[in-house]
DNA sequence: TGTTGTGAATGACTTCACAGCG
DNA sequence: CGCTGTGAAGTCATTCACAACA
């Protein structure tokens, strides 16, 4: 029986982790796989991927394992991305043009819909053909597109503006590049991408030579 | 008197956080904090920072707060960051342009010294001032230089693979930006960024209408 | 008084270990 | 027999709450 018990974010945090491991094994042509080959692959224990599954109901085979494509359906659902996300990019620079640009987003039904910059020169150019929209209309085109989710992709000094204006439009999620802590309102999910901090998280571990 | 205890993986990844709202706060003209203010603009609590700063040792005043300037250059000292770190490069594609011009790399000692990519188009050129070499020559390269940090900026397939060579050049530690769990030695650090992963952590937590 | 640094208490997460089932 | 799902145990992290001190 699935565990009725709140999902601690730290599971949720590692669910995608999952479904791109199983995404990759299903390319490979497997079919079944186990907690035991997964958790090999992902550097984790069987018995937390077990557990972390038991929080949303069971998945598996007793003997047999997990038929690999029921369970990235079952993730998919689970992490509702078992449908379109039409986001909204806010920067128009080298780092906005890379992520307007991927080629990884359509496949997971990620999809950039309106492109944001503040910069005269940029209003109403041309970006992974879309036309970059003045950053002063950010709001009211993210209500009307009813658009809740959202990339950062300014410099730190415009980014607490951009999200108080994201915020104030109805986005829930804010996928955040710039290097600052963002300040918003409760049930607002923030995730950062600062690759300082990831760099700084590493150094600490290197020897002090 | 400052812990002797094991210092959490988690503690020391809040470091780099904590770091950058100090030197925000500097810009600001600000002189001094305290856990409570700090706790406030990074939406944590005083408790934690408190506590997360015993590990290293006593950095503040009772009564008085922290030293901004002085905490900064521990925290530097800390992790590592109070030298410049040579990192090395691999992809040349956009997602590598934009890091390869990203401006908020020198200022905390990251200098991107080498750049990489498999690309006979590429190899030869020039990007953010640096020839493009051969990712044939990595591990050379990487030795040579004695490179300790590196950035994956390549598609997932060939990720593993540069990460394996780099770490045979002698890398401890990778960001890597290739939507893949890379399979690395005991002891190499790596963060991961994708997008992907990042936007389907908070896509759960939107409403299922 | 205001704020730190820290043991103690609480809470969260991971690991264990095994019943149960295919 | 092999592997899942899961309570129970164990470990780790956060929060509490207060002595100490400028």
């Amino acid at each position: 029986m699935a565990s009725q018990k709140p999902v601690p974010r730290i599971v949720v945090s590692r669910l995608p982790v999952y479904l791109r491991a199983l995404q990759h094994m299903a390319q490979e042509g497997k079919v079944v796989t186990s907690s035991q080959e997964l958790a090999q692959r992902l550097g984790t224990t069987s018995a937390q991927i077990r557990k972390d599954l038991s929080y949303f109901g069971e998945f598996g085979r007793q003997g047999m394992g997990y038929e690999i494509g029921y369970l990235m359906q079952q993730l998919r659902r689970i992490l509702h991305v078992d449908r379109e996300w039409p986001v909204a990019l806010v920067g128009a620079g080298d780092l906005g043009h890379a992520l307007a640009n991927y080629a990884g987003f359509p496949p997971e039904g990620f999809r950039i819909v309106a492109v944001f910059d503040n910069d005269p020169k940029k209003i109403g150019q041309t970006m992974a053909g879309l036309t970059i929209q003045d950053s002063a209309h950010l709001r009211e085109v993210i209500a009307r597109e009813r658009l809740k989710v959202a990339i950062i992709a300014v410099p730190a000094s415009g980014a607490q503006a951009v999200a108080d204006e994201l915020v104030a439009g109805g986005v829930r999620a804010i996928l955040n590049y710039a290097p600052i802590t963002l300040n918003v309102p409760e049930g607002v999910q923030v995730q950062y991408v600062d690759p300082v901090v990831h760099l700084q998280r590493m150094t600490f571990y290197l020897d002090d030579e």
